[in-house]
DNA sequence: TTTAGTATGGTAACCGGTGTCATAAAGCTA
DNA sequence: TAGCTTTATGACACCGGTTACCATACTAAA
């Protein structure tokens, strides 16, 4: 007696290969053939065995695929980032891009600065071979981690921040960049547009090249209005709180104070509305605040900050997509950032 | 010619048990045994494989190992929660334990209200047959979710509140249960004692189960010292800022507002420092406030908010213990929150 | 000494897919 | 129509582990 359909799903098991091959009659290496959209399988039989694989709900195995295919069908989500928001940003990004794809998305925190950095690693990618890897800031920049991923033949993603006028690096399809400095020409011109003129600067932590990338926009950004960051008012922090609080006292400290401080995040932002509020300063009125990555926070500070907006969790669904693209693309993906105005800008007061 | 562990070495290839198995001259069955730590090895026999599994890193592929078993080396963390700090300190947590194991963290965020929930975890869990699953709350609540693992007989844990006096339930061993109430207690005797009386009350999202707990403990420690949440200032929010800025107009707009305001948690309290900003309300001096979290928010704000805290990573950490560990515990694990004293909390001004 | 029991290790099949290669059938020259 | 490609399919080994079952060797009890 043939086995129906029927009979097989009375019995309520999970479906195999096998039993696809067995109830369209042909061998599970058609079967595989059809998963697998090889070229060379009869349009009918392949319409055939489809119809069976979808009455019988039949999903291949990723442990069974993987231990064939010799790489797990998982993504590896690698960084090392303080910023709980941007971490869970990118995590749903990717997320968005692998939903129903039958792949995973497995997250790998990591310490950068510890010396078993790299071996942890290697046995993460030698152990599990996930399919690929996305690479956060700012370990996005190491090159022995890139050099590792070649060696052990790891399909990456680099996410990184990069001037407009770079030329394309030779890693082109193999990184998400986005271009920090839009957003932050925008925000330096809206600034000197104002009429900014004693403009202070909280500069980021240098291991993140997001720190340079944006610092050059807003110098184009101020430039192209005649103004510039004071040489006196130009302080360094390190993308905490606590260093743009800091940076902010001694900027207030200065005879001759800034009327606008331009911070290369929003936590170091929010780090100075602290150090303005302690020191009586009220925002915009006697000092317009500018931050970047337009955080949660920018939202709850009072009054809202004005702040530059990257596309984070785009740039994860774009990182996500090359990954299981089944075609290598050779063009680098660029995202824009862009400023959004809230009510922490505005014109100084006459006088300064 | 035998193979010496040399000539293995030189050609650096993945070590396979059966490279193990031929190096130490047994059968590749009693090297499964030494991975597995079944008994009946001799333990000279044990000592010279181990000796020789560490002398060329031999590694288990998990994913052969899952094929065999029939579940993947990986444990998922489900859950629909916006806090990003939470979502963050869980997945740390988490991997807190994890990490050395060979077991990988997936993260597995979805969409409570959607139709699709079940459907779409059933075939996370059918496909991926993860060893087990940690659940955040609220969706931990679910009892549909619940009998879908059971149905699958996927192991899991859930996080979820209870107050202190809350009779063990019976799924005890399989849960993580934070006694959010008792630092709720502390922080209601805190403000009593304070000597206010005039006491507000922004509650949180009735789905979640800790909204009832924290309202108790609220409750128990301002009656230890006969005060209690004002009847005509009891106002609900949904947890999110937005909704704490709201209810916090709200209770400023009564003729008799509040000397001092609990909130269930910190993000509905930073929205209520934007509304007594607003109102021209200074804090503690006008307005003491009190959150729930210890969010990175609580310590940013100005003055930093006197809030509970709870340990969230060392909830998920627990959890992953649970899920990891050879013999199922039967008893419920618990933690407790405690009180964060900071700036947002005094005493009334006299004649209120 | 025999018998039963236990510790230890080997063999073969299996988990659910994939690769390689052979082969039958069909299409295309000439 | 013979001869050569091309297309469609299957047989079989293999990925790297596991379990089931059997075969020893050694130990304890009768």
């Amino acid at each position: 007696m043939t086995e129906t359909i029927e009979t097989f799903l009375s019995r309520r098991r999970k479906a195999t290969i096998n039993d696809v091959a067995r109830l369209s009659g042909v061998s599970k290496k058609t079967v595989s053939r059809v998963i697998n959209n090889s070229p060379s399988v009869h349009p009918q039989t392949r319409d055939e065995i489809a119809e069976i694989i979808a009455r019988i709900g039949f999903r291949p195995d990723p442990q069974a695929r993987g231990l064939a295919f010799r790489r797990a069908f998982l993504i590896g989500l690698i960084y090392d980032n303080p910023n709980a928001q941007y971490v869970v940003n990118m995590q749903m990004g990717a997320l968005d891009c692998l939903r129903g794809t039958g792949t995973e998305l497995v997250v790998h925190p990591c310490d950068w600065h510890s010396a078993a950095f790299l071996s942890e690693l290697r046995e993460f990618l030698e152990n599990q071979r996930p399919s690929g890897v996305i690479i956060l800031p700012p370990i996005a920049e190491d090159r022995r981690l890139l050099d590792l991923l070649d060696e052990l033949n790891v399909p990456h993603v680099r996410v990184t921040a990069r001037t407009a006028s770079s030329e394309d690096s030779s890693d082109a399809g193999r990184e998400i960049v986005s271009r920090d400095d839009i957003g932050c020409a925008e925000a330096g011109a809206h600034i000197a547009a104002l009429g900014h003129r004693r403009i202070g600067y909280i500069g980021g932590n240098l291991d993140y090249p997001s720190a340079h990338v944006r610092r050059r926009g807003f110098e184009a950004g101020l430039a192209a209005h005649g103004a510039a960051i004071a040489a006196d008012l130009d302080e360094r922090g390190d993308y905490s709180f606590d260093s743009g609080y800091e940076a902010a006292r001694r900027l207030f400290e200065h005879p001759n104070r800034p009327t606008a401080i331009i911070c290369a995040n929003d936590e170091m932002a929010a780090g100075a509305y602290k150090a303005a509020y302690e020191a009586g300063l009220h925002i915009p009125g006697d000092l317009t605040l500018i931050g970047f990555d337009d955080a949660p926070i920018a939202d709850r500070l009072s009054p809202p900050l004005t702040t530059v907006r990257l596309p984070t969790r785009e740039m994860a669904r774009m990182a996500a997509d090359r990954l299981i693209a089944a075609q290598p693309i050779e063009t680098g993906l660029v995202v824009d950032s862009a400023l959004v105005v809230r009510g922490s800008s505005s014109a100084p007061k006459p006088g300064f």
